[in-house]
DNA sequence: AGTGCAGTTGCAGAATTCTTCAATTCCCGA
DNA sequence: TCGGGAATTGAAGAATTCTGCAACTGCACT
């Protein structure tokens, strides 16, 4: 059986593509946890969660087991943190540009909202706390569900 | 503009969840290429991959430039490749308990193919070579349309 | 056995994303 | 300035993924 190589890969990240799911990831970071606690961080109805948990129970990255009544989920072990932590450091770049252009905008006048794209790559001045912007536990509550879109 | 932090991070990996895009931004590691060459790699139509090109340049994870007739895409930079590389860890992880599990299946009868999941975490012995599964150019033609899942 | 809470599953409709084809824009060389 | 190749854009239909409601399964506790 041989791997369809580009698919798995994209399978993988398209798994990990969407806000509870990461949410998820990141408080399992902490250690296993129970439904419950899930639930209760994250706020949205139990049967959107049990979706999404079964999206990573399938995929593997997570494990569940049952503990006297509750199900408890945990990490599967593999360095999601690792991985965690490159798209943060990736995303901040990403978005320090952004944040600039945006500025470099606001500062001339406003030529219309839809601009074409920025140009990456050389950070003028790096904004107050760059990192601190994608921390794992910035935002906690903030709406799971509106859009938020990279511009169009 | 205080960003919804989970939004952000989930619309970049689906960003990459796409086995065209994760091709082109292995490509890309070896330095910028012309469409052309990406288009001669790749070998889809030209329209679709610029579709997909179009989605990597807004999200700013690549910049285009025109050189001479024809338009050159390069990463925009950011360690991309660390990102790919701890995601190759994880999947090498993830696929390994699978195969284990499948081949553990295989040696067994064959009790209908419908199995619940496999158990991560605790690697039996590790096939052959695990990390050359997932190189960025093993399977370079494989066709890059047709379905290939995770377990449902 | 009976009750109730904790989670999960099944689905239908809504929302997104993909794929393609046709039309268009941009340049470079004749 | 015209011809063309190189890429991109626009749009429609197909295919996937999400969301939320309702029904259901498993357990623990009495």
């Amino acid at each position: 059986m041989h791997l369809p190589l580009y698919q798995v890969k994209a399978e993988f990240f398209r798994m990990l593509g969407h806000p509870v799911r990461i949410r998820v990831l990141e408080l399992l970071q902490g250690g296993p946890l129970p439904v419950r606690d899930l639930l209760a961080d994250i706020g949205i109805e139990p049967s959107s969660l049990s979706q999404q948990l079964a999206v990573l129970k399938r995929s593997g990255i997570v494990v569940s087991t049952r503990e006297s009544g509750n199900v408890l989920y945990a990490l599967a072990g593999a360095d999601v943190s690792d991985l965690l932590r490159s798209a943060r450091r990736i995303l901040t770049v990403l978005l320090t540009d952004r944040e600039a252009v945006l500025e470099q905008l606001r500062r001339a006048d406003d030529p219309a909202d839809d601009l074409p794209l920025p140009l990456p790559r050389n950070i003028p001045d790096p904004p107050a706390d760059p990192e601190a912007l994608l921390d794992p536990d910035a935002g906690s509550d903030a709406d799971l569900h509106g859009a938020a879109h990279f511009p169009r």
